[in-house]
DNA sequence: CCTATCACTTAACCTCGGTTAATTTCTTCT
DNA sequence: AGAAGAAATTAACCGAGGTTAAGTGATAGG
């Protein structure tokens, strides 16, 4: 694929960012940046905890999990996100430092990227931009907030019938381990609630 | 305290928010909007868990903690703040939604507020104001990853010990059971644990 | 100064989820 | 189809933290 029909893929995403058409003002003349495209197969990462990373990553077509090992190496999934989306390290991207958790394909997928820095420093002279900028982190934040307050309230139990309810397509697509991961728990405590769901 | 001196205090702190000179752009005499202070006395709330809470809030002076009650009644403490910052629920503010936390002050505190929807449509309209708006989400998004991050990878014990050191002055400025409920934990196993750290 | 209240500590017991390991089922590759 | 490897289940045991309740300080108001 050439970098025409690449840009053209992230610019398409990006406008549908906002239901408003928000993104429909945005000048992308301003952005005259290669393009880069990585593929990732399954089971690889796009990058690793601890890694620097700075780029602004698209998952084109794929699905992929945010994952952090902890102290005593246990794993735990923070998101899954099937593209077409948005990923990445915002705090990376933004602050520089090194990765809080990696993030790995659970299917052959396809990302584009740009360099934050010049990214940023050629589209920030755009007010459609900010302002589609500032609605894709209201909504990541907003996300969090959520599932944040989803991991305070509910027990582990509730957390995996809401997977089930939020993720019908993924519950059978992705091993798991992963779904335990996501859960916080380890896959031998999934498969006893899943027991006890079932005789119930 | 007149409208003048309330505004200039909200203006004074969002400039502060960047510490490149972004917020010096900000047009505020497009923002002719009255101000509202609210003042809270310990314990008391400004808004609570459940509640649609649609503006945004300025802690001007005083000490405050978003805490959430989960199905079993059990209280968490997501963040402890003093002021002056900006505070509040971005999830209620800009989806018009309840509030997943309450807001408590554990000092005597006073706080101004705007409703969300007048002034952002005032001031979406200036590119430097949307800068520091972008500024304002990263920033508190990094603040939520590496809680996440440390919630995820570390034991109660490691996070009451990362606690002290980022917080030395509110160690001892707040009970201990709010201590506890921002490492995730009962009073009781906090109690528990500094135990076991003296006596090692 | 005394009492009521609130915060903190300590102890006994319990529960949920972690750990390890053995067993079974599902995949995948030749 | 059959072998090898990965994933899921199950069981036995353990431990961190929850629960309840009793006891000890502290602080504040009368």
């Amino acid at each position: 694929m050439d970098q025409a029909q690449l840009k053209s893929r992230f610019q398409k995403y990006f406008l549908d960012l906002n239901t408003r058409e928000l993104g429909n003002g945005i000048d992308w003349s301003l952005l005259n940046l290669p393009i880069e495209a990585h593929s990732v197969e399954k089971g690889g990462y796009l990058f690793q905890q601890g890694d620097v990373v700075n780029r602004l990553y698209f998952l084109s077509v794929g699905l992929v999990r945010y994952v952090s090992v902890s102290d005593t190496g246990k794993e735990f999934t923070q998101t899954l996100v099937k593209g077409p989306r948005i990923i990445g390290s915002t705090r990376a991207m933004v602050t520089e430092a090194s990765a809080l958790f990696g993030i790995q394909a659970l299917e052959n997928s396809v990302v584009l990227s740009y360099p934050w820095k010049v990214f940023y420093s050629k589209m920030r002279e755009d007010r459609a931009f900010l302002e589609c900028y500032s609605h894709f982190l209201e909504r990541i934040f907003i996300a969090k907030e959520e599932r944040e307050s989803a991991f305070v309230k509910h027990s582990a139990e509730r957390r995996y019938l809401d997977f089930c309810a939020d993720f019908p397509e993924l519950k059978s697509a992705i091993p798991q381990q992963y779904i335990a991961s996501y859960l916080g728990i380890t896959p031998v405590a999934l498969s006893r609630i899943r027991k006890r769901l079932q005789t119930s």
